[in-house]
Parts: C-alpha cells; structure tokens; sequence
DNA sequence: ACGCACACGTA
DNA sequence: CGTACGTGTGCGTC
C-alpha cells in the first residue's frame, strides 16, 4: 500500500541544471584561491543534495550531452544556432561536476549523437515500465512530454535552481490547458526561441491550445487548416512546414542503446575519500558536512537528522540577488572609493519619478545598495561627483535616467554601457525591449519585479532598482562578451555618444506655434467638411468617408467602379488606385473623396502636434534609439520624422516648426543623396564615383550615360526615369515594380535597368555580393561595422526569402548613412560644448539636422556643421552638405 | 480595452 | 513584386 515501497528513479539533466545554476550564482563570489570558478558545480551539488534529502530516490542517473551537435542540428543546422556560446568559466566546471557525482557513486550518463533530453526520455520509459516512481529533473520543457502517472518533472522555478516546481498530469494542465503528451505539438505550432524552431506567425499558447481542443492533434489541426479563417488561419498553412519540422525536432527519443540497466542505477555507498579530496579542492566545506550526513541517514537507515522528515524546504542559495543595503553619508563615499578602486564594473539606475530623480541603485557583481537622493544636500556630493566623473558606468535604458539627472542639474558622464542598446546591436530588430527580457534570454533567468499594486512589499521578492542594477551589471558582461568586435565599437564609439546626444536633443525640444496650427487646423476641418458634404451630394447619402469598407461599397457596388487591386478586406481605396480609378472612370466624388483624405489627413497630424506643444511652447519628441533594425533612430509621441514637406499644404506644417525666443534662426543642414554616395563607395562603381566628382546634376548625370545623350540634352523624362531607378535601386526595385511607379511597359522597364547596368556593372555586382556574402555570414555588416542578422537568407520559403534578400542589400546602405549621422552629430555635439556655443541640435530626420541659432553664432554653427558632416566619415566620393538658414523649418529648408 | 488592417506621412 | 519607420482611424474581438 504504501508509495514507499516502490522503487523511485530520479534522472537529472546535468548539462540544463548546471548552466542554471551558473548564471544564477555570481561567478565571483565562487572560485577557489588558485582561481577556478565554481558556481555552477556548487549550485547543482546543492540542489542535488537537497532532492537527496527530499525525494529520497532509489536509483539515480545524470545525463549529460556531448556537444552541442546531434542528429537534430544534421537534420536542422539552425536548431539551437541563436544559444550563446558558453561562456569558458562554465566549460571548465563541466568534467570537475562530473569527477564530483563519480565520487558520489553517482552515474553520469552521456550519448554520441544524441542530447541529454533522450536518455532522460529513454530511461522515464523504462523506469515506468519496470515499475519505478520517476522523477525527471530538467530545466528543458522539451520534457513535459514525459509527465504521466508515474513519471514527475521538477522544473526549475525562474529563480534559478533552489526550487523547483513538480509537474504532474494535473499540473500541466493547469498551467498549459492540456495533457502532457500534446505539450510538443504546442510548441511545435508555438515554436521554441530557445532552439531556434520558429513557429507559425501569430499563433500562441492561446491559440495553440484552442486549436488542440478543437481538432485533437498537430496532424489534425494541418489537416484541417482550410477550415481555421483569418490571418493565423492563412499563416499556419504558409508556415505548416515550420511546425512539422518543430514537431520533428521536439520528439524526445525514448528507445536509445544505454550501456546500463536500471539496476545499475541503484545508490549504493559514496567513495568518502574521493569525495573529501573533490570537494577539498574545490573548497567545499559546507557541502561536505551535507555530503556526509546524508551518506550516513542513507547508508544504515539511522536518520541522524529527525527534521528532516518534517521536510523543511532548502532555504534559498544565492540564486538572488545580494542583500542590500542602503548607504548613508559617509559610507556612501567609502563604498564608492572602494569599488572604484577595485576596478570593479558598476552600475546604477536612477529611480525618476515624474521626471526628476529620487533615488539610485547600484550594484557590482557582487553588492547592491541603494541611495536616496534630494537636491542640494551635502551628503550626496561624493555621489555626484561620482556620476559627474569619467569613472564608467553600466546602466539599463539610460537616456531616460540620464535626461532626469540632466533636469536635476546633475551631469552625467562615463556611459559605458547601456545594455537595452548593446542587446539591441545584437539583435537589432528583436523583441528584447525590456531589462527582463534581456535578462530572461542572457541570463536564462527571470527579473524580479516588485508588484506596484502591493501596499505592502512581498519581501520573498528581491526587486527594486538595486537589484535591476545587479542584474544589469551582470547581463552587460554577457552581452559585450557576445559583440564582435565590431559591434563593439559601435556600441562604444558610436551608440553610446549618441543616447547623450540624443537626451540633450529631447530635453531642448523644438518651438513650435500653437497660433499657427490652431488657424491651420480651423481652415482644415472647414475645408474638410466642405469637401465632405460634396461628396455627400455626389452619393446621395452620407457615409464615413474614413471606412474603406464603407468606401469599397459606394465604389464598387453604388457606382459601379471596376474593382481595384486587392487586398485582405476587399479591394483597395488607397491614393493610387483612386487616381487610377479616376483616369479610366472620371467621377467628381473621387476628387472630392482624395481631397477630403488629405485634409483630414493634414489636420489630424496638425491637431496631434498642438496636443504635443508643453507650457514652455516647445514638442519634445522621444527618440527610439534602438527603434530599428537598420541602425536609423526613430521618433515617437510625436513623431517629429515624418513631418509633411511635399506639398505646399503640409509646408505649411513645417512652417508653425520656429526659430524659439532667445534664437535668431534655425538652421538646416541636410546630406545630399547620402545613400547613392554610400553605394558609390561600397560598389566602387567608376562610373558613379565620377558622377559625384564632376559635381553636376547626378540624375542629369546618369541619365547621359544610360541614355547615351550630352547631360545638356537630357529630358524631364529621361531624368525621371533614371532618378527612380538609381533610388529603387537599394530597396533591390525589380523591373515590374519600377514598370509599375513609372507607369512604364515592363519591357522598357527591363531595358532600363539593363542599359543603366551597363553603364554601372559595379553597382549590380555589389548588390549581389552583399546578398551572397550575407547569405554566408548570416549577417549584413555597414562601414562601420554594425550587424545585422539575416537568418531568413536561406529560408525555403521563397517569399520570406526575397523579402530578406531586398532588406540585405539595403541594410549596408541605409544603416552606414545612420552611422555616418550619428558620428557627425556628435562630433557637433562635443564642438558645441568645447566652443561654448549656446546654439542647440533639436531635431535629426535621418540624413537632416536642425538647429536652434543662438545670436551671433550664425557663422560658427553652420562652420562647425558642414565640417563635422562633411567629415564624418573619408569615403571614395565627397559628402555635399546643403544648408539653409529661416525663421521657421520651412522657410530654412532651401 | 485591445489587436489588426488600412491608409499615409517621412527619409 | 522597393527599404526603414509611427500614428490615427475603423472595426472586429475580447
């Protein structure tokens, strides 16, 4: 009757544990005196010992892989390909664990060609069959197929190692919604990014399960695909193959040729001398005493310690943060002195509340501390000295600190690293927004947060600004040992001075007149509304002129349009194909309707600007630094990138942007035809690098050479033509698309793109290369070395594939023209301090910056700009740099 | 309240 | 069937 009786098998993936335990622990703080790390060996013989104590097993095995290669990477070569290469002071831990369990009298088990996860599946199955209780011990979820009646998973808890959460049946349900032996097919549709198996588009847990409950299984929901409508719907059949590879990938292997019977699996009696002389050297003290007790309560079925029947759970290891504490006058000097004395990395992170900055958390690797902070007090002054310094600081999301310092006349200086932005380098493109995330993906660990909705503070969880310090001075080591050295100096050189740069920007803002745009936006809502009731009266009723679906049926079923190209919803309405539609079927209620969109269109962005005007008249955007994948910034809340300016209407936008009280003017400065020239410079193209050097009309240029005509004799047309195709041409244009914008036949579309290759072979030639070096890499790389993953390349996938393919030979060119920005602002920013000039950088539009002219700095501004610009970089061809000075934005531009 | 699709502004 | 973004609206879903 009693469970007792039965035999209890316990299997432990030691590889997935030991890596936990590794990166839950600090990796300082357990060496022995000759140097040799030990965290990772602590953190799993301290687990061990605790599930000895507890679950009692009667036999146990540790498996363990061999390399990160198997017959799953053969089949896939990306499975896993994303995994960071572990780290040296992990590797070197590996074989001393191993000599350790041998000590123990405990199997390790590996197999060739095979993962860890197998031999646990392997030996579950023939656990269950032979009548064990069995006890899977993995940090894999690959392994919650295993769960059944007999058979437990313990899970390690997001902590880390010290507990672990047990998975039965009814568990899994719980938590998944779904019985264990169907946890791989959701995965398989949800994916794994862990191992790299990307998923079907769209589709969660939520969906994955609703899915399951409705047909049953991964086979039955592919064979039912037609029937599942929307996007997810069309996207499970496009991307079928990625779930069957997945499912293919995610089946554990549970028949494998172990050279050992359960039997042999039995505890017996631990090799004490091996163990004193293992844990010896590893100066293990503590978890020698365990060692030995538990051998001994083991060993004679004398219980030497009674508590533990009460099952007291293992206090927590180290698998948090340090304890922290908070530091008070002069110890908050002595602390500082000491860790910058010691070289140690620091890092903080500034508690802002409504702007301002309240408080600090710092941590090194191994201590955290807090401070509070309140403005003119004595007692701080070490602090600000501290942060005022060149002494480098590690911070996540920085610019947002940094500009709250900035209000609290606090200056900062000695950004090293801002880790949101190292780990975007990465994976420019990423979803990692959050320290969590990153936290979650680098450390394989989960960030405390403190419930903000819990009046009183749940002291179980370490949170707070202190411990995001720990975690971010911790994670920043990882990631800046995962940059090349390339990424690196961007990070270094580039990206760092451009958040200070970025910060100052958004604090000065730009002056913007509320006057101006409260007039425009009257004259627009009228105009709008006039042009709405003609419509109104071409139809004979009134309909929501902003619904396309409402649009589709005025169109197509009341006026009998032919119908436009399609789209998801329908048919389109956009600009195009209205034009389109009134060259072949005139009708007034088009032109009103085109109309009517632009007004609308112009006030909404007229009356979200007014919206976004302070009490001091200035729209402080918020620049995303890590906003794209190429290396471009964007701008937010308001984006103040894409300002109208090509028609006169929305000129008018540009005009209400003005030079601010205390200024003389703005002045604009802009790169002319920057990305030709980088294509220019990377293809070395003679033909184009003349082109810029003759100084003449590029397109007119051009156009003499594909045309074969003098320059003087090239037409309106001609210069068209070839200014579109020389702009296509690094968005990787093809000839239906170019016959397509010039409303050309696609032969003459062929034509053109052939004899304006012929003319520029160097061009083609390097758009190839760039697609096929990428294609090898596995990354496109800018002038200055700023990745950009491109694992799609070689996707079977044709769509995917082409759309990686036109976004490859782009990224080279549009990310060196943000780098080359990047560099010239702040070489701008650092002359306009050592100058001590008072005109201010507000805005950057990605090849354009404008300025605040302070009086009398006319002369010296636009000196310090066109150089800095011009010089940003030493290219094969010149940067022209056009300027324009203007009361507003408009009148600057020239 | 939220997410998606559309449409459209910029470089 | 041309790259890179952000925002507002409508509309279906929650």
């Amino acid at each position: 009757m009693s469970e007792s009786k039965k035999p209890t098998l316990m299997i432990i993936d030691g590889h997935s544990l030991a890596y936990r335990a590794f990166h839950a622990l600090p990796v300082d703080s357990f060496q022995t005196r000759d140097g040799q790390h030990t965290n990772a060996i602590h953190g799993f013989l301290s687990m061990l010992l605790s599930l000895l104590r507890n679950e009692k097993p009667t036999h146990i095995a540790v498996a363990f892989d061999i390399s990160r290669f198997s017959f799953r990477t053969r089949d896939y070569p990306e499975y896993k390909g994303t995994r960071a290469i572990t780290p040296s002071e992990f590797k070197g831990q590996v074989p001393l664990l191993q000599e350790a369990l041998k000590a123990m009298n405990i199997t390790t088990l590996t197999k060739d060609d095979y993962e860890a996860d197998d031999i646990l599946a392997t030996l579950s199955v023939r656990g269950t069959a032979e009548g064990y209780d069995v006890y899977v011990v993995s940090g894999d979820r690959d392994t919650i197929q295993l769960v059944n009646e007999n058979v437990t998973l313990l899970y390690p808890a997001s902590q880390g190692v010290s507990a672990l959460t047990r998975y039965d049946p009814a568990k899994v349900r719980e938590k998944y919604g779904i019985a264990p032996e169907q946890y791989p097919d959701i995965a398989a549709l949800v994916g794994e990014t862990s191992d790299n198996l990307i998923g079907i588009s769209k589709v969660g847990e939520k969906t994955a399960v609703k899915w399951l409950d409705r047909f049953g299984s991964l086979d039955a929901i592919l064979e039912h695909a037609d029937e599942i409508t929307g996007v997810v719907g069309a996207n499970l059949r496009e991307q079928k193959d990625n779930a069957i590879r997945n499912r293919r990938l995610n089946r554990l292997v549970t028949d494998l040729d172990l050279p050992v019977e359960l039997d042999d699996l039995a505890r017996g009696p631990i090799d004490e001398d091996a163990v004193r002389d293992v844990f010896g050297r590893l100066e293990f003290r503590t978890l020698l005493d365990r060692v030995i007790k538990i051998e001994a309560g083991n060993g004679n079925g004398v219980d030497a310690t009674p508590a533990a029947a009460v099952a007291a759970p293992e206090a927590p290891a180290a698998a948090r943060a340090p304890v922290e504490r908070e530091l008070l006058d002069e110890e908050l000097a002595t602390w500082l002195d000491r860790v910058t004395r010691a070289g140690t990395a620091i890092s903080v992170t500034v508690d802002v509340q409504d702007g301002l900055p309240i408080g600090f958390g710092l941590a090194t690797a191994t201590e955290i501390a807090t401070v509070a902070w309140q403005p003119h007090r004595a007692d701080y002054l070490p602090l600000e000295e501290w942060l005022a310094g060149p002494s480098p600081k590690v911070m996540h999301d920085a610019k947002p600190q940094v500009k709250a310092l900035t209000r609290a006349g606090l200056p900062m200086d000695g950004l090293a690293i801002d880790t949101l932005v190292a780990g975007w380098l990465l994976r420019p493109g990423g979803p990692d927004k959050t320290l969590a995330d990153l936290v979650k993906r680098y450390l394989d660990e989960t960030l405390p947060v403190v419930d903000p909705n819990q009046l009183v503070p749940d002291e179980s969880v370490a949170g707070g600004i202190a411990v995001d310090s720990w975690y971010t001075v911790r994670l920043a080591a990882t990631l800046v040992a995962l940059l090349d050295a390339g990424s690196r100096s961007v990070l270094t050189d580039i990206e760092m001075p451009t958040l200070m740069t970025l910060a100052d920007m958004e604090l000065a803002g730009v002056a913007v007149s509320h006057d101006e745009l409260a007039a425009l936006s009257t004259q627009l809502g009228d105009t709008a509304a006039a042009l709405a009731a003609g419509a109104y009266a071409q139809i004979g009723r009134e309909v929501n002129l902003g619904s396309p679906k409402q649009l589709q049926e005025v169109l197509f079923d009341q006026l009998g349009m032919p119908r436009t190209r399609a789209n998801k919803t329908g048919f389109t309405t956009d600009a195009g194909a209205l034009a389109d539609l009134q060259a072949s079927n005139p009708h007034p209620f088009l032109d009103l309707l085109l109309k009517h969109r632009d007004a609308t269109k112009l006030r909404q962005i007229v009356e979200t600007l007014d919206k976004a005007i302070d009490d001091t008249g200035r729209i402080h955007t918020t620049y995303v630094q890590i906003g794209t994948a190429t290396g471009r910034i964007s701008s937010t809340d308001p984006n103040l990138q894409n300002i109208p300016v090509r028609t006169e209407e929305g000129r008018r936008i540009r005009a209400a942007f003005q030079a601010g009280p205390g200024s003389e003017s703005l002045l604009t400065a802009d790169y002319s035809q920057i990305e030709m020239r980088i294509m220019a410079h990377l293809s070395e193209d003679a033909g184009l690098i003349e082109a810029f050097n003759a100084g003449e009309d590029l397109h007119r240029f051009v156009g003499a050479r594909v045309f074969g005509v003098a320059p003087e004799d090239v037409t309106g047309e001609m210069r068209n033509k070839v200014k579109a195709m020389s702009y296509g041409l690094a968005y990787g244009l093809s000839a239906f698309g170019l016959s397509r914008q010039l409303r050309i036949e696609s032969r003459e579309a062929k034509q053109l793109i052939a004899d304006y290759f012929a003319r520029f072979g160097a061009v083609r030639d390097y758009l190839r290369r760039v697609v096929e070096q990428a294609k090898i890499d596995g990354h496109t790389t800018t002038i200055f070395g700023r990745r950009r993953p491109f694992p799609e390349l070689n996707s079977p996938n044709r769509v995917l594939r082409d759309n990686a393919e036109r976004a490859a030979l782009n990224a080279p060119i549009q990310g060196s023209a943000a780098d080359l920005m990047k560099i010239a602002m702040n070489r701008i920013a650092a002359d306009l301090r050592d100058q001590d000039l008072a005109s201010r950088m507000m805005l950057q539009v990605h090849d354009e910056l404008i300025f605040e002219v302070a009086p009398g700095e006319w002369d010296a501004l636009r000196a310090v700009v066109t150089h800095r610009m011009e010089t940003a970089a030493e290219l094969l061809v010149p940067l022209d740099v056009q300027v324009g000075r203007g009361a507003n934005w408009d009148a600057a531009a020239h």
